[in-house]
DNA sequence: CAATGCTATTCCATCCAATGAAAGAGCACT
DNA sequence: AGTGCTCTTTCATTGGATGGAATAGCATTG
């Protein structure tokens, strides 16, 4: 579609197209074109998924890339770089918790040999920091780095029953994104199990796809109080019963909550504060 | 080249601070004010030590802090965000090789139960993308996310052999930056080190701080047959003989490369490619 | 409790970096 | 030679970025 190179009278006065933002933020939505399906991209894939003119891309690409937040390929392409992921590793929500959980999510993972995650909640949605699996385990959901729905995940609905109460009613009254594999529960019903998880210390949730397990989560408190991430283990449906399962899930979360500095609460109710 | 438009200009008037420098550029370099000991800086420090003012500096951040590359503490204070932490789990080189290897390091990890690293190259260092230790493991020097010198760590040979020749000289003509515990090896003696690694496979490098270990490397080979990544084993010096760990470690650095594409050669050459 | 010293935030007139159309260069396929 | 694509460079225009100055907040001090 070349458009005839005269029409001298151009109508809107060469155009408006985009101007306006802050460069900052197309840097940071370059950024943002990245994704699990999309790890390699040309420019003109950048430029096009981004929304912006080829010349502009190129000039904030080349920044990224010698300050090392990108990285180009052989064949041109671009990759996230080495040093973002190194500057990203002081996230003390991300790299932060994944540390200083992870021995214990090693010692739950040897002795159970199934699926451990560990996620924290960001915005609306929970992210999966870490996940030991056995080669051989059974096909799971989510790669780390990903992003999983509160409601419909063992994770989420512990983080969600942490939040405080305000986002809570913000979270419910929305209409839920159905999630494959798992029954979409009733606003009410989802109430309850987010109450029984304040009281109880633990989340279930079975799935059906990608494949029939139970996943069971416990909270992980940071020195304030508040849950700070959320552990669970995913385990065929059908093989060990979670209700075995709940005490050591629970156990490695206290273990890694004490070493986040938090003081266990003498009384029986795990959770007493962090509600808004 | 801008040819000077009129001399006449006031000499400083008022200052020239500093100007010139791309804002992404500036962004960038917020980001890469934190550190390990710096995980949460305060609006001034963040500005002192990116030498920007104040006010430049709030405003870039709060654009940082809109996107999730940062977000802020209840004290006010700024740390890098899950946001960032989960762009940067896309980088191939970082969470990618990480996430084929960890079975394997697992592996080996349980069968020595001791300190096993993976390491890429960044210009002219070694990054550490992922550490297994046990609790009570000897006390080892680098964390994850940290940066280790390629001439005195023991990953780092295995890195610097797999380097093409031009980087190599450049490295070697460079005087080596003293290391902790570690004996700075002449350049003759490195050069022939390097050619012991390209022959063997293996890298070892005793060091006696911050505790005394031997270290055992073996290089990672991608679908292209050069070297993407390093794994090692660290124990206490006296324990294993390094000459024990070698073919595991060896083992475990053929199996990532297998998973990463490498076909492995037919002859007894580990080391054929890649040498610019 | 005024004074001091710090950090965080808002304001705004100035100006330079950012902008993107246009054109050129390179490459693959026809 | 022609077509269609992506990548790169150039450059005149302009609107976002800039940072000093002022204000607000908040401890600590005399």
């Amino acid at each position: 579609m070349t458009i005839p190179p005269e029409t001298d009278a151009p109508p809107v006065r060469g155009k408006r197209p985009k101007q306006g933002e802050p460069v900052v933020d197309r840097a940071l939505s370059l950024l943002a074109v990245f994704s699990d399906r999309r790890r390699a991209l040309t420019l003109s894939e950048l430029a096009r998924y981004a929304d912006m003119p080829a010349p502009t891309a190129l000039r904030l690409i080349a920044r990224l890339v010698a300050w090392g937040a990108l990285e180009r390929l052989d064949d041109g392409r671009y990759v996230v770089g080495v040093r973002l992921w190194e500057v990203a590793s002081l996230s003390p929500r991300g790299h932060g918790v994944r540390e200083i959980a992870l021995p214990y999510l090693e010692d739950l993972f040897e002795v159970t040999r199934h699926h451990v995650l560990l996620a924290v909640r960001d915005n609306e949605q929970a992210v999966l920091i870490e996940r030991l699996s056995s080669r051989d385990a059974t096909e799971v959901a989510y790669r780390v780095g990903g992003r999983a729905p509160l409601r419909s995940t063992a994770v989420g609905l512990v983080l969600l029953a942490g939040a405080d109460h305000q986002f809570q009613e913000a979270i419910l009254r929305k209409p839920p994104e159905d999630e494959p594999g798992v029954a979409a529960l009733p606003e009410g019903q989802v109430r309850r199990t987010l109450s029984d998880v304040r009281r109880t210390g633990i989340a279930m949730i079975r799935r059906t796809a990608p494949s029939r397990t139970v996943s069971v989560a416990s909270p992980i408190f940071d020195a304030q109080g508040s849950v700070a991430a959320a552990l669970s283990i995913v385990v065929p449906d059908g093989s060990t019963p979670p209700n075995v399962l709940a005490p050591a899930v629970r156990a490695a979360a206290r273990a890694v909550s004490r070493n986040l500095g938090h003081q266990a609460e003498v009384s029986s109710d795990v959770w007493t504060h962090s509600q808004g």
